[in-house]
DNA sequence: CACCCTTGGTCTGTTCATTGAACCCACTAG
DNA sequence: CTAGTGGGTTCAATGAACAGACCAAGGGTG
């Protein structure tokens, strides 16, 4: 986060969480990877966030070992970035402080919705399933949906257009990836 | 948050609760109410803050609905800053970013523990007690205690000292609060 | 009354981060 | 050769954060 620079005088766990993911852009990313974007570009234009920017934070939160950079394909070489297991375990907040915004902070409810894909209930607060019970989904068996209730001003990048079905998480989007 | 001064673009509830908390002090600012500050005093001692930034949060708290300004005194009028329920459902995302920064952000662990006041059980990941299972513990019924195991490093701000026993969350602290 | 202390601020000048736009390079397809 | 795509870097301008001085209302002391 790079409070004063840096943030050394609070003795905090949260503090140092917010060192890794507390700068602007950051959770935006984190999200973005969990819905399953992966290449510079799409991040860009689905954030539309300055080049420069992201670039920063990208490197940012492969050293801190939230995502890792994966090459996938060789002729020229490219690579996306994919969540590590360190990164995977931030669904929790991430999901948590997206229901708080959902419920204080958006006029209307979420724009997405998030269910167990295993039975196809809803999560509750904390992210678990109320039919399978017990501790939270983690986020591989968990499918996203638009809100029905909230279908104007979509936009229209790559991504966008890829999010307007249901998508299971940590699926990479398909984006530029058509082969065929 | 101000991204890029303001956020219009992003359809997404985690922008807008990032809109509100996402600030580089105002997670701070939010725990720290947590933990029993209510003084513009305490706030700004305990987190080294720059006093303009202090001011600046801390009305942009209450405008959002986190934070309310209540007097406590009139002789000299004086008001504390105290969460709303809005700003008391911040806990659970707090909480867990928290966790997951002692776990993968801090060597040596967190410098905080909390348990359930009712039963003494310490919180699970989530935030529930598991002797008394099911949904999350509310805030008012949770007691913070220092890690034993990290004892050094102490600050000696009033608010630290207030917090090295056993304290339950939104109590307020002692600080120049001493009368006698 | 004169003086200083506390609380809760505001003002100012400097530093630092973010922004947007432009530029760059490797590679590929036509 | 030319244009296009992916993934960057560089740069000037802006805006926010910082440290520290200053301010104001009320109170306590002598």
């Amino acid at each position: 986060m790079a409070l004063g620079t840096d943030y050394e005088l609070q003795d905090c766990a949260l503090a140092r969480a917010l060192e890794v993911v507390g700068e602007r852009w950051s959770l935006l990313i984190v999200r973005d990877a969990f819905y399953g974007v992966q290449r510079f570009n799409d991040f860009l234009t689905h954030l539309g966030i300055p080049r420069a920017v992201l670039t920063a934070r990208l490197n940012a939160l492969v050293a801190a070992g939230v995502l890792s950079k994966e090459p996938y394909q060789q002729a020229p070489l490219r690579h996306g970035y994919l969540l590590t297991e360190t990164g995977l375990e931030l669904w929790g907040p991430l999901y948590q402080l997206s229901r708080w915004g959902g419920r204080h902070a958006t006029e209307g409810g979420p724009h997405h919705l998030f269910a167990h894909a295993a039975c196809g209930t809803d999560l509750d607060l904390v992210g678990a399933c109320p039919t399978c019970g017990g501790s939270p989904v983690p986020p591989a068996e968990i499918t996203m949906r638009p809100n029905p209730a909230r279908s104007g001003s979509r936009r229209e990048d790559p991504v966008s257009r890829a999010l307007v079905g249901p998508h299971p998480l940590l699926e990479p989007i398909a984006s530029a990836a058509v082969p065929a």
